[in-house]
DNA sequence: AATTTAGTTGAACGATCGTACAACAAGAGA
DNA sequence: TCTCTTGTTGTACGATCGTTCAACTAAATT
């Protein structure tokens, strides 16, 4: 039951653990920086001007393997048990999603303004969303028979359903 | 940091500690058993003939708010952690899952050869579970804002894009 | 009636967790 | 040079975790 634990990040990270206790107070501001460094790119304004290329790149760092491998799971599991009780984390997730869903609807208006197809945009971001986060969680717990590639595939072929070409 | 403890079991489900460790010999036996209950209405062989009947008993279940509201989401993170390090609880979780995402497909060929549409039954089946558990996990971490019946909708409209009619 | 088995309790154990803290090194600013 | 801040280490403490175990109850079996 090795869990998401300061001694395992210490041991990884090759520093003490007084070290971490001083930078981040608490466990809980610990994980908060993290989710916080995890999430950025995510809510970040694009410097992308073509909006099917806005949802490329989210698909593309979502299953960037550097960044979001199978051992980072353990940190969205305790992030996740810590979202759901600490009202801190919470409402800085609730925000952060808000944002996150709020840039790829654009995204998809604007698409579909362009193609001229009629799309509920807040529902297929929303989906979109889900769908991410669904994939990824199956991947990180298949060890076989699961690839980001084909995660990736899913995501382009969810938005080939909605009109969105590539 | 309240987690999935088993003080915690015992106290909301009102035995000893020692009853718990008389019926599971370990906490890996524990989640195991756990796993197993909640997922077993996944893969039994439905009694339903429709097909499309087959995928809205699998949404409605997925998303039952007795069954799988936000306060069991703590069981499936320890569940989560622990498949992902524990190879017997990992090697009943892809069992499961490849007889889940079957019968999915399964039901997916059906209703796509009698409405005479094309599909990829087992990419669609694989977006579609990730689907419910994204959106699953996104309103167990929204405390507000985010409805079972929201998520059981978007689900219809998914399975509604691929020509799935109800 | 005697014995075995299953159900149940609570206490005790080692291990590990997050936190607090004293201590030291090094560089910046006065 | 002296002081103050920052970075870094390691130890220690209290709480909590999963596990073990002795003990008791009650039903089932012989």
């Amino acid at each position: 039951m090795t869990a998401f634990t300061i001694d395992q990040i210490c041991k990884q990270a090759g520093v003490s653990r007084g070290l971490i206790n001083h930078h981040f107070k608490t466990k809980e501001d610990l994980l908060t920086c993290i989710y916080a460094d995890m999430t950025d790119h995510l809510i970040q304004d694009s410097n992308i001007d073509d909006p099917r290329l806005q949802l490329v790149e989210i698909i593309e760092t979502s299953f960037d393997e550097q960044s979001f491998n199978r051992s980072s799971l353990r940190a969205w599991l305790s992030i996740w048990g810590e979202v759901a009780t600490n009202k801190a984390l919470n409402s800085l997730h609730q925000s952060r999603y808000r944002k996150y869903k709020a840039g790829i609807a654009s995204a998809l208006t604007s698409i579909a303004s362009t193609a001229r197809t009629e799309l509920d945009a807040d529902s297929v971001a929303r989906q979109l969303i889900a769908l991410i986060d669904g994939l990824w969680l199956e991947y990180c717990l298949h060890s076989a028979g699961f690839s980001l590639a084909a995660a990736r595939a899913d995501c382009y072929r969810f938005l080939q359903s909605h009109g969105v070409t590539f």
